[in-house]
DNA sequence: AAGGCGTGGGC
DNA sequence: TGCCCAAGCCT
């Protein structure tokens, strides 16, 4: 890893560097919800700051901002959301992906208001105790929300590091250094709007694709832009290949409209969630799918499939709907103790994700 | 330590 | 179209 001159001379040009960035940022910065102005005496309320950190982690600012104002409005403290069921705060997250986010969101509440007294660690040590907060939220909470020496290290202040120092030693591979590089820039008085500033360049400026060097307030001190390479940088790892997995999906509407669905187990992918029923979803179809149906009835299969890709595999669903009589019996194999009927007009407020609101669009012939 | 874990937008 | 990407965490 090596490159001790580089955080050398980080820590002498970085003065220099953090002033004109922060000069940018007063300029520039944006103006969001969780924030307050740069360079304010006060500090933001650290359960705004967190929400927002957990909302933002892998998710796009233009995603999380309608999103944002109405899960604070429904719990304003972190007491609030420590009363709430998990159930309401995973319907409140539903379309917002990852969902152990909000599994740990909840978990996390709970904790700060029965083991901490309804107020967040100041540390970053102590910050990182808590679930679903790692290296990078405590690190921001603690600089943003508390005035400490923090650095945090998100995807945008990899990509401002690597392109600023030329660091050619691939992601992940090169976290170590760009970790220490942020934190030998980062002035001790404004760690958390220095923190901000990086990742609005990041988000404005020097973006994944075609970046504004033109616009950069540290072109002149950009070792990438000076070598040509910060369209380039940073270097990744290849990933691995995502496979495809097949499935049959069973929509059941009963006579006075609603619809089955069933809780998925409290973990893994779309933990605690509600779906609709279906067989496995694995290599190939099954070579039965309808001895997989919840309950009896007279199938028919809808044309065209539901595709959605997630992070690790592609998914296509074929799907099946039947009308269902008011007392039908669902199968043991379906699982009853986890079914229920939810009435159409509730759906809209179901913990129901994406993949599952095209699965019923699809099989409700809308 | 590498892989599981969502979703929607952009090119 | 298919791939990449977004303020990562957990095991």
């Amino acid at each position: 890893m090596a490159a001790i001159q580089d955080v050398e001379a980080a820590a002498s040009a970085g003065p220099a560097i953090a002033e004109k960035l922060l000069a940018w940022y007063g300029r520039e910065g944006r103006s969001l919800p969780w924030r307050i102005p740069p360079g304010a005496d006060e500090t933001p309320d650290p359960y705004k700051v967190w929400l927002s950190e957990v909302m933002l982690q892998q998710t796009t600012v233009k995603a999380v901002l309608p999103r944002y104002g109405r899960f604070l409005r429904r719990w304003p403290r972190v007491e609030d959301l420590a009363a709430a069921p998990l159930g309401d705060v995973l319907a409140e997250w539903a379309g917002l992906g990852y969902y152990a986010r909000a599994r740990n969101l909840h978990a996390c509440a709970v904790a700060v208001a029965e083991e901490h007294g309804g107020r967040f660690p100041a540390t970053e040590a102590g910050l990182k105790q808590l679930p679903g907060i790692g290296d990078y939220t405590a690190a921001a909470i603690a600089a943003i929300a508390f005035n400490e020496p923090a650095a945090p290290v998100d995807g945008n202040i990899e990509r401002v590091m690597t392109r600023l120092f030329a660091l050619k030693t691939p992601l992940p591979e090169a976290k170590p250094e760009i970790k220490a590089l942020a934190a030998s820039l980062t002035p001790k008085d404004r760690p958390g709007d220095f923190a901000q500033c990086l990742m609005d360049l990041g988000a404005q400026i020097c973006t994944p694709k075609r970046p504004a060097c033109g616009l950069c307030p540290i072109r002149a001190d950009c070792a990438g832009y000076a070598e040509g390479l910060a369209e380039v940088l940073p270097y990744k790892a290849a990933k691995a290949e995502r496979p495809t997995r097949l499935g049959t999906a069973f929509v059941s509407v009963r006579q006075d409209g609603a619809v089955l669905l069933r809780e998925r187990p409290p973990k893994g992918l779309l933990g605690g969630m509600l779906e609709v029923p279906s067989t496995p979803w694995e290599g190939q179809q099954a070579s039965a799918p309808l001895d997989f149906a919840p309950l009896e009835a007279d199938w028919r299969k809808k044309v065209g499939l539901v595709e959605h890709t997630f992070t690790h595999f592609h998914l296509k669903l074929e799907i099946y709907a039947a009308e269902v009589a008011e007392g039908a019996a669902l199968s043991v194999a379906a699982d009853p103790g986890r079914c229920r009927w939810v009435a159409r007009r509730d759906l809209a407020d179901a913990a129901l994700p994406s993949l599952m609101r095209k699965v019923l669009r699809h099989g409700l012939g809308e």
